[in-house]
DNA sequence: TGTACATCAGTGAACGCGCGTTCACTGATGTAC
DNA sequence: TGTACATCAGTGAACGCGCGTTCACTGATGTAC
């Protein structure tokens, strides 16, 4: 009974459920059984859960990181000026285009990293450091040459904070979808919404210092 | 054996351990070990695990709740001007005064709340909007006479971006702390972090519209 | 071309374990007469 | 003041259940001689 793809269709249910319900309230019966696979085949492809965990955060981290990375050195060998829109534009559009065949493939990854980063989960964290620190610090190092006068820590700060608002909002988008469908009798998209984020993450980062 | 404060014990320990790993990962087993009182007393004196999450919740949040809609009060009785500067200066004392003796008590509770975003506890949500979607509604009208010239849906998105700030922030606060003392060999505090969040949360919601 | 063996993807059933909850029970304190 | 009963906080052991993982097995495909 061997099926085409079980892999893959183990990945695409496993990444929708644990981005719905997180990791330890999704089992494997629920992910199998929802794939269409048998329940001793995530072992037999990954070996153990936390293992799955990583491949799907690495399904979707290595094209994007890898985008980044030719995006920077692009910039770099032509000289466009770093500037705080052009990098958050930039990031932006990576993340909802890095999978351009579903648009909500960004919005339950970042439903995810909001998972990794509130459960210490301890080694998803560690491994996503080990993974892609390099281009995160190399992104941090645009940033601070398009904020020259902003001390350094401040600049990490803010980037956090940042951070905070982009994961938060796009992982609980769909409740905040349903919000302001009830309250505002509007349908709120996903570029909507990144739209809306943007100007408000160059305003904090960019706002006087105290 | 009758413990004095075995109540007051398991709430202690419970918001420690469900903020350090989150709510599905404490089990009742790890919660009475550590606050040294018998399993079976979490369902004798709250009848569920459920019903001791909200409980958490509830000994934080209540006086929070009470504290902001009395200063509001105060607020529109003298007439003190809505700004967004006098608005969230107001929300962070209050949080981090709340509980004064113990200034954690904030952090944790900013977990807690990120915990209860981030994974759909389902009845904590519906339960929290009940509890205190009165309060919130009150302070996104002052929010609204602060910025009379923003039209109520871009408010609505930008304080959800603010939030999720202000929540991710202080509920990783350790991690950041831990890569703040190493990357700048500077020690940060939680009133250092929310002085340095106020401008960023200020420049972003007042942000120029797009 | 035929046969023996190896590899691979997948399967079905069982394993032990930790979980939240329940239940009969205890011992101290309060109340009624 | 003394006795009988009720209430209350807590206890220790057991319950069934769902979990991640393991293991012996199958059937198809590839490879060597």
């Amino acid at each position: 009974m061997a099926q085409p793809g079980t892999v893959d269709r183990i990945l695409d249910t496993a990444e929708v459920l644990f981005a719905q319900k997180g990791f330890a309230e999704t089992s494997l019966r629920a992910i199998t059984s929802k794939a269409g696979v048998n329940l001793a085949a995530v072992n037999y492809h990954f070996g153990s859960k936390e293992a799955l965990i990583q491949a799907v955060f690495e399904r979707f981290l290595s094209p994007f990181s890898e985008a980044l990375n030719a995006k920077l050195a692009e910039m770099e060998a032509s000289g466009t000026p770093d500037t705080p829109e052009n990098l958050l534009a930039l990031i932006s559009r990576l993340a909802l285009g890095t999978h351009p065949e579903d648009p909500r493939r960004a919005a339950i990854f970042f439903r995810l990293s909001g998972q990794a980063y509130s459960q210490p989960v301890g080694h998803l964290r560690e491994y996503l450091h080990k993974q892609y620190g390099a281009v995160f610090s190399r992104l941090q190092e645009h940033m601070q040459r398009a904020l020259p006068d902003m001390p350094p820590r401040e600049l990490f700060w803010r980037v956090q904070f940042g951070l905070g608002a982009a994961i938060f909002t796009l992982s609980g988008m769909e409740s905040l979808k349903e919000i302001s469908r009830s309250d505002f009798n509007m349908e709120a998209t996903e570029a909507d919404i990144t739209g809306r984020l943007l100007p408000f993450l160059i305003g904090g980062i960019t706002a006087p210092m105290p």
